[in-house]
DNA sequence: AGCACGCCGACT
DNA sequence: GTCGGCGTGCTC
């Protein structure tokens, strides 16, 4: 057993395989799978996760590790194998998945130094650099003038070296610990025969004397009120001793979070858990579909049945989208299951990350509730995994490896077997259909545990307002509702559903709207910047004054950005309070919570924001939701358009009114017969899911088939059309007869950073080839795809088809 | 990816 | 003749 098979961190598909090392005689037995190693490769060095162990190897020469980075193996068998299935299921680089199964800090970063070997003179440019020095980093050279050719020389000659570095980003957090190095008599003996004037040694002495143990540093100078000075001087005696102690980082260690019990369940909620609990003690790999509306108690549910699986020794790991991943969410876990919950998500430091993750690693936790990638959490004992507001698309990674957390989840659940409960008021058309097939089991909730009817929702036409002259953003009916709840001192939600639509510059003279001359999109407009910036590249520009086109100067800017809708708001009602919430005002690190604090202590009468604020937030004193254009997203051309509308409008419905203050719902739209308003108005997923299941159907769209989409971009047009072309062709040969392939078809962004984009989709419904194939395109692309000339993505049920 | 090698055109 | 451009192939 002393070679190793090693995936090098190497993202290229010709170096997407394993390479055999040979493991040397001080790391024979102490290498093991999942463990992350140095290795050789070619003149460099770089690191590699390795992924077997093996007695010999089919080649004549192998190179010798160089160093092992762990300690235990940072993936466990499960996560390697899993790993190995990610990667043909979404077509990606096996390295990229390894990497993104673990925390950011632990992938290597690489430099390389330029070392003196000898003390030969060398030319006066290289010596300036140097400075006396005996190496220095690649980078200075970059930045000098001194020609690459030069150094070359002193390299072959032997005078100069290259050498190359591996480094960890890992750093850990000490804390200075304050020890007794004498027994507790000792130290009063000590304190006897020290110096009168000493009284604050004394007294530091005195408390360690009273309370033996260790202490940390910083807490010890704070009770006794001395200095590091006297604690130094103690130190020099010899007395007591300092040293260094890891410390993990707690992002929630300054919160007091008071503990719950469990709750008793309904009638309902005990007969959605039994079937749960019943596939957990037969050690089923069952997947449930929990479809509650809003309020009807499904946390609770997974709190129970994660109790469960604890008392049973095992874990849990809690998927929850990461926008609803707020301080409330992570208090009721972890004021169930307190110190045994890791929390995982964006908003962490990658140094917080890395230790909620280790936290896993050393299983001292047996729950995690984290954002998708948390999916990868390196638990050995899994005895469920629950995925909350399932139908959420943040699920799905949209770059590589495109994931999908929910197959994921289910592949976990099958090698641990164990069940997968995925929870939502407003289950995804697949999984309810899956549901009705009897692939997953279907629990239903219907009751709101506290009650209360869910609010009313009235639609308001604006049609109708723009006929009686109204022309502002909010209707009347709106408007005075809003003034009502001022009035009345309650608070007031408004969405703004801006997904697929922005503020643009247009010419009112000629209809010209600035464009990025390296995108086929419209520039957004920034206000605060007063500049037009690109979505899709890094172009931006002043705004102009006068039109490009026609040099008219009857610039205006188009679209409703929550910028625009705050202002227009202060206009009409100048007393209200608002706070806005959108990317612009959550950028910043914790900004988020802090918005939803204050309007959570009254600080302002209403909640402005894009679909940030649909989600998990639950305040008491909001009576009425306000949507102020139901319909934007509907007219964006996805066949999913009205699936998120309803799950849009049926989550914020939500919002109002959950405690004992009656809510209110108030959507204005355009199409007010639309059946997704319509039915999300009136709560009715049965029929919502019925009228769409009869659209997917008509148009062939998931779930009555599967997609796969490759995209294709080229500097050259007709050469993006050509390779698509050759795509769909190789495609249509070998397909089964009710497999389609459409294309070549331009992308909906048909130009990003100069380079055509043009697709080809396919719908099939058995094609269990279908990845190996595809594979096959990738490689036959290979090349030119390597020499930067052509890009190819593949993305396996895809959400956006951009 | 990133490095070396090797072949070609543009200069001292 | 050499310098330096980039196209090509390989990395256990």
């Amino acid at each position: 057993m002393n070679i190793a098979s090693v995936i090098v961190d190497v993202p290229s598909s010709s170096t997407n395989q394993t390479f055999d090392y040979l493991i040397p005689e001080q790391f024979q037995g102490v290498i093991q799978k999942g463990m992350r190693v140095i290795v050789p490769f070619g003149p460099r060095k770089i690191m590699g996760f390795v992924t077997g162990v093996k007695d010999d190897t089919s080649l004549s020469k192998v190179k010798e590790i160089i160093d092992v980075l762990d300690i235990s193996p940072v993936l466990t068998e499960e996560l390697l194998s899993l790993g190995k299935w990610v990667s043909e299921k979404t077509l990606s680089l096996s390295i990229t998945v390894l990497q993104t199964m673990l925390p950011q800090v632990l992938k290597s970063q690489y430099s390389k130094d330029l070392v003196r070997e000898t003390e030969a003179q060398l030319p006066d440019e290289l010596e300036a650099l140097f400075a006396g020095r005996e190496s220095i980093d690649f980078d200075e050279i970059g930045k000098s003038t001194i020609s690459y050719r030069i150094i070359k020389n002193h390299i072959d000659s032997g005078d100069l070296s290259v050498s190359y570095h591996v480094q960890s980003r890992i750093t850990k957090k000490y804390q200075t610990m304050v020890i007794p190095s004498k027994p507790p008599i000792q130290l009063e003996e000590e304190i006897m025969s020290l110096s009168k004037n000493a009284s604050k040694q004394k007294q530091l002495l005195s408390y360690l004397a009273d309370h033996q143990s260790e202490i940390e540093k910083k807490h010890l100078l704070q009770i006794t009120n001395a200095s590091a000075q006297t604690l130094k001087a103690i130190e020099e005696k010899g007395i007591v001793q300092t040293y260094q102690k890891e410390v993990f980082r707690d992002p929630y260690k300054d919160q007091f979070i008071e503990a719950t019990s469990p709750l008793s369940l309904t009638m309902e909620q005990t007969q959605a858990i039994e079937p749960i609990k019943k596939s957990m003690e037969n050690h089923t790999s069952e997947t449930f579909l929990l479809h509650g509306v809003t309020g009807s108690g499904k946390t609770e549910i997974y709190l129970q049945a994660i109790q469960q699986v604890i008392e049973e020794g095992k874990e849990a790991i809690v998927l929850v989208p990461e926008i609803s991943l707020t301080p409330q969410m992570v208090k009721r876990f972890k004021g169930r299951f307190g110190s045994k919950v890791a929390v995982m998500h964006s908003g962490l430091s990658s140094g917080e990350k890395y230790d909620e993750w280790r936290k896993i690693h050393r299983q001292e936790v047996q729950v995690v509730v984290g954002a998708r990638s948390a999916i990868f959490a390196p638990f050995e004992n899994l005895g469920i995994i629950i995925i909350d507001e399932e139908h959420e698309t943040t699920y799905k990674q949209e770059d590589q490896p495109r994931y999908h957390a929910r197959d994921v989840a289910i592949e976990r659940a099958e090698y641990h077997q164990c069940p997968v409960v995925l929870g939502s008021a407003t289950p995804s058309l697949e999984s309810f259909a899956r549901a009705s097939k009897n692939v997953y089991t279907l629990l239903t909730l219907q009751e709101r545990t506290n009650r209360q009817t869910m609010p009313k929702v009235d639609i308001v036409d604006m049609r109708n307002e723009l006929h009686a002259g109204n022309r502002s953003m909010f209707s009347r009916p709106l408007m005075e509702q809003i003034d009502e709840r001022l009035r009345r001192g309650e608070q007031i939600v408004l969405l703004l559903n801006r997904r697929g639509y922005s503020t643009f510059v247009m010419c009112r003279d000629c209809g010209h709207v600035c464009e990025c001359p390296h995108c086929d999109i419209a520039l957004t407009y920034h206000k605060n910047a007063q500049r037009l910036k690109c979505h899709y590249c890094s172009y931006e520009q002043a705004v102009p004054q006068i039109c490009p086109e026609c040099e008219s100067d009857l610039i205006r800017y188009f679209g409703t950005g929550t910028q625009k809708v705050e202002e227009e708001l202060a206009k009409q009602i100048p007393d209200a309070r608002v706070i806005r919430m959108d990317v612009d005002t959550t950028r910043r690190k914790g900004s988020h919570e802090n918005l939803l604090k204050q309007f959570s202590e009254k600080k302002a009468d209403i909640l402005l924001g894009t679909q940030m604020i649909a989600k998990g937030l639950d305040f008491a004193n909001v009576t009425l939701v306000g949507v102020l254009s139901a319909d934007s997203m509907l007219h964006i051309p996805d066949f999913r358009s009205s699936e998120r509308t309803f799950q849009l409008l049926t989550q914020v419905s939500g919002r109002a009114g959950r405690h004992e203050l009656p809510g209110e719902v108030i959507v204005q739209t355009y199409t007010p017969e639309h059946y997704s308003i319509e039915f999300a108005s009136e709560y009715d997923y049965d029929n919502f899911y019925r009228k769409e299941m009869a659209m997917r159907k008509a148009f062939q769209y998931p779930p009555y088939v599967f997609l796969g989409l490759i995209t294709v971009a080229h500097e050259n047009h007709a050469r993006a059309i050509q390779v698509t072309q050759e795509i769909v062709q190789m495609l249509s040969n070998i397909v089964e007869r009710r497999t389609t392939v459409l294309g070549p078809t331009p992308s909906p962004v048909p130009r990003i950073k100069d380079r055509y984009r043009y697709q080809c989709m396919i719908k099939y419904k058995n094609e269990p080839n279908l990845h190996e194939y595809l594979g096959h395109i990738q490689d036959h692309f290979s090349d030119e795809i390597r020499k930067q000339q052509l890009q190819l993505t593949i993305d396996m049920q895809p959400y956006y088809m951009m």
